[in-house]
DNA sequence: CACTATACTTAAGATTAACTAAAGTATTAG
DNA sequence: CTAATACTTTAGTTAATCTTAAGTATAGTG
């Protein structure tokens, strides 16, 4: 389309330049760069060939710029200028201080065990993009193979998932909570139950330890979040399997109905595998697993 | 020396990414830059190697820019425009006089209002390689940022573009139209329309107009072209509001289904603000806004 | 009027960058 | 599977840029 060829100027070019009409002689100009007086004049004398208009005149002994050069030092300063810019950017980006960060995670990393580790990642590296979903394993694990996330933080997945690399990360106790009001018996006893979804991680390693109790799986109710499922237990509707952090939180903090957990759920850090290592990526992900 | 020394682009690596940005593949890229795909290939590494962060990466057999490319590729564009601006500037500075501008209106400003303006001031002044564009308002905004255009003339932005600077030129009153065997109520029975795409600020003034009056604005058709969106109400398919020059004008021109106008649509000259002052570019855009 | 220091420029040779053409490597489409 | 596509890599050539060293012109000094 546009097809004016362009003059291939160098940012060094403009650099000399821009020295140039700064010191009071080329060869000073020369040594604040770190380069001859002659390499100087010849990049200048390149500049000036690939700009097609004469910008510098002889003044006895001196060469000066002419009033034509206003236009062509003033492109360069600018353009000096936001190369500058971009080369703090792209250290920046480096060193992982700037960017852009989509980190994933169930609620009760981002509510509870890693909630204070998100916030001070946040205070040390303020130029960082970070963005924070909060959403169930499942839906976590399906945005990171999609591109949508860069970083998880969620319930092992049973079985490798082809493309990911994951971390453990911690492990929560999972015990069984009782209305306040009913008689803990034997497992055998126990229930009905309100609990995760069908599909959730979660709910597939509560169901194995209450089978391994050989209590009995009834379920009459189901939502995602474990602040609902704890008021369901505490108006009564049903029993909960529930991490000890969620469960035990706020003010009426709930009972064990058995002091020995009836589970393990494993928590991981799973980023994509073929992605290009992403420093900033890689010092949240460091963050996220030390705690 | 407090410098930390800047990485040494050239011009023509930024035209390199701009390219690679625009076109769909890198081969399409290469030949329309008039290189063999591997230089630009090589190019694109050493701009990357320069910069010192992965702008680049593979997904499958393609080469696509990764989301930190966006900050050299705003600098790319904006050196590249930059440059393309000296350049010109030195080219009306070798030749004395004579340059070019890329102008850009919308259709009724080439076909109606400023038609016979831009034929003298053509006729006026020879030398001058005056280019035409006739576009929708948006599109031409974004060439004039780019700096594939010099001067606009399009419907007023809603809001500041920053960048560029902006002088109201005319105002067209835009009048309801109906199919001319429709009997004509109230606003509230007015419609259905044909009108212009979503996201044209043409569209946002009749949208407020018509919100104004309290008719409904259902729409069955759109087409950018006025002289479209005019066949299809003496078609029948639908009303239209459109400005007067193009509404009435040829052998069966419409007529107004209300005397009074639905709205105002501002036109306004528009450049970029940070441009070399362009002799020619002045001159037209004087003419322009004399009218 | 030499004599010399200053301020650049030019020349020569080495190094580096950038191009083309051709071969190589994945990836996708039939 | 084969062919086509989209890039990258390699090899060899040409162009640009650097340094050192020599050249030119000017300004100040005795």
């Amino acid at each position: 389309m546009a097809q004016p060829n362009l003059p291939n100027l160098t940012v060094q070019q403009l650099e000399y330049l821009v020295a140039a009409a700064e010191g009071p002689t080329r060869a000073v100009a020369a040594a604040s760069l770190g380069v001859t007086a002659s390499a100087l004049s010849q990049g200048l004398a390149e500049l000036e060939r690939r700009v097609g208009v004469r910008i510098f005149e002889r003044q006895g002994r001196q060469t000066r710029l002419r009033p034509q050069a206003n236009e062509v030092l003033t492109h360069a300063r600018r353009v000096v200028a936001e190369t500058r810019d971009l080369a703090r950017w792209a250290g920046m980006q480096r060193t992982g201080q700037a960017g852009m960060v989509r980190l994933g995670t169930i609620d009760a990393v981002a509510v509870n065990h890693r909630a204070e580790a998100i916030r001070r990642h946040r205070r040390a590296t303020p130029g960082l993009d970070l963005r924070l979903t909060v959403a169930p394993s499942g839906a976590l694990l399906d945005s990171l193979l999609v591109g949508d996330l860069d970083l998880v933080v969620c319930v092992e997945p049973t079985g490798l998932v082809d493309g990911l690399v994951i971390s453990p990360c911690l492990e929560e106790l999972l015990y069984a909570y009782a209305p306040s009001d009913v008689h803990v018996g034997a497992p055998t006893e126990w229930g009905p139950w309100v609990t995760y979804p069908e599909g959730s991680h979660t709910r597939k390693v509560i169901a194995a330890g209450l089978s391994v109790l050989g209590a009995p799986f009834a379920v009459i109710a189901e939502s995602n979040q474990p602040e609902v499922l704890r008021e369901m237990v505490r108006l009564g509707m049903g029993w909960a399997v529930l991490p000890a952090a969620g469960a035990e939180a706020g003010a009426e903090p709930l009972t064990r109905a058995r002091s020995r957990p009836v589970g393990v759920r494993r928590l991981v850090v799973a980023r994509r595998a073929d992605v290009v290592t992403d420093v900033a990526v890689d010092n949240l992900a460091s963050v996220l697993l030390r705690g």
